[in-house]
DNA sequence: CTGAAAGCGCTTACAG
DNA sequence: CTGAAAGCGCTTACAG
């Protein structure tokens, strides 16, 4: 039995045909339990993403699932929340059920997760974030860099007086990254963010409508003229308070954000974004995964890169 | 070792200190396999979906996530992509690997797949869909009394010219249920939708824009009043497409979604739809699966129900 | 409370 | 090509 269902060995096809009858009669399925246990191979992997509530993510996990499936590898998957407590515990009941391989979005966990990993000699890789000097294979894009390079095309519009507006920092290194890359970029043109213009919230549209809100308190002289959006939905939750106050992009302001979700290039103003290709992280991250495991490569991370999308959001400073 | 591990057991509490102290040393953790095999208990479960790239379902699989992992149980996720043969391709990865309990969602699936849940004795629910006559537990809501509700509230404010943007009917009985409740509510008035009044095509903003200059080609005299749409994001592509052709909601047309997303109640005009809450859906969902798995319970469906969201973009007939 | 042993369902040499 | 046996790492009575 173990012949025939462990695939091409030497059995007779009679006796092929005997045990593939006898499985269909007794609905027998091999037991993976079993398998696991002499094979020391579960084929199975784990992905560990903060929620699936936000789309970026979503697409990760489809593009890893695709792949690892074809593959016959089946994917545990969950979610930290942005708890790093959570995510210890995720990867540690993962680890206890033999996932051979790991892929979890973002660095910002505890020590003890990537030990226990090394520990237990699982491959994984860092996904979404890329930094060079990472202590880890990162598959994904160098948030500093994708913010600096949002700044600089402000910038380049003649903008001075800016705004911010980012999800929470805490534990989530990406947008502390994120922050850094504008600052880098403004502080190359002498310019800084003032204590009021820089607003942390909840991702989402409600927060981003209230941000813009706060924002646009100011007297018009003092006014932001640029504003850098964490990602799409709290830009797009600013330009719905605009709409509300009468403030038109880009002539009263300009405005970006980032992931280009479908939505962004279809309402008016059509936003200026950047476009990062999660699916394609997913299936990168997946196809690496199998290297190590198939072919004991060392894994190596690789830079995806974002793809500014200029659109009538942004325009010259007035 | 085991005694220690497997929980409260009469261990003194000077050996559970050794046999931890050796654990973390020798960075231990228990196998699952082994003891799979030793306890026929895996404390896997598995979810199916169409598609991730769906918030919808994104939700479900948070939910259920959730309340399995506070459970000690951890998820396998597959995604079948609406095609039939990966959701049985999926389904038997998953029973190969044990899992306990499985949710998929809707029940147009191979009759192989449900044949081979019942063959292993495994526990299942149909997620999503609820029909009082189905022979699977359903956790969700009536897809066809849902669109006649929205059908009849178009209705009561006097249209009588009606069109329909859904997605594709192929392999997805929750599109076909919906049509059934519009046309039900439709043949009542003594009114039926008319061969070009029915736009079928991809879910998304593209079809959705595209559907809707297409209905919107006819003479004034005979364009439709009422715009019904399989989901959200159909009618926000046929609002971008309407603000383009100058054409404004409720004034020339009323049009209604399905879903309530983030984004819906936050562009003008706000669009009339439906919530269900498929968070909970997949929370329902994991507690009946342990239900039947902790306490034996026979699995029993529970319907959801939707709630019709009247806003701005459904208004009195011209 | 502790120790020793059988057995869960496979895979993998090994002998024929 | 086929059969028989050891062993993977646990759990679970059982004896003490």
């Amino acid at each position: 039995v173990s012949r025939v269902f462990s695939g091409a060995s030497k059995v007779s096809d009679a006796v092929k045909q005997r045990v593939h009858d006898a499985a269909l009669s007794l609905d027998w399925i091999p037991n993976a339990a079993g398998r696991a246990l002499a094979s020391s191979r579960t084929y199975i992997a784990g992905a560990i993403i903060p929620t699936l509530d936000n789309e970026i993510f979503a697409r990760q996990v489809s593009g890893l699932q695709g792949v690892l499936s074809r593959h016959g590898i089946t994917l545990f998957l969950g979610c930290s929340n942005y708890d790093p407590d959570q995510s210890l515990l995720q990867a540690r009941a993962m680890l206890a059920r033999g996932v051979e391989a790991l892929a979890i979005v973002g660095e910002d966990h505890p020590p003890e997760l990537f030990a226990a990993l090394r520990a237990q000699r699982v491959p994984y890789v860092v996904t979404y974030s890329f930094r060079q000097d990472s202590s880890h294979p990162c598959i994904g894009f160098d948030n500093s860099a994708a913010f600096a390079a949002i700044t600089g095309h402000l910038l380049s519009l003649g903008h001075r007086r800016f705004a911010v507006i980012v999800q929470p920092t805490h534990h989530n290194r990406r947008v502390t990254d994120r922050l850094a890359g504008i600052h880098a970029a403004l502080a190359a043109a002498g310019l800084t963010i003032g204590d009021n213009a820089l607003q942390i919230g909840p991702s989402g549209l409600e927060f981003g409508a209230l941000a813009f809100e706060r924002l646009m308190q100011a007297d018009k002289a003092c006014r932001p003229t640029a504003i850098i959006c964490g990602n799409d939905m709290l830009a797009l939750g600013a330009l719905g308070s605009a709409a509300r106050l009468g403030l038109v992009a880009p002539r009263d302001f300009s405005i970006t954000g980032f992931d280009d979700l479908a939505i962004s290039s279809r309402i008016e103003p059509h936003l200026t974004t950047m476009w990062v290709d999660n699916f394609k992280i997913g299936e990168v991250a997946a196809q690496h995964l199998l290297d190590v495991l198939v072919e004991q490569k060392t894994p190596a991370g690789q830079e995806i890169t974002p793809v500014i999308r200029l659109r009538s959001s942004s325009g010259l400073a007035p």
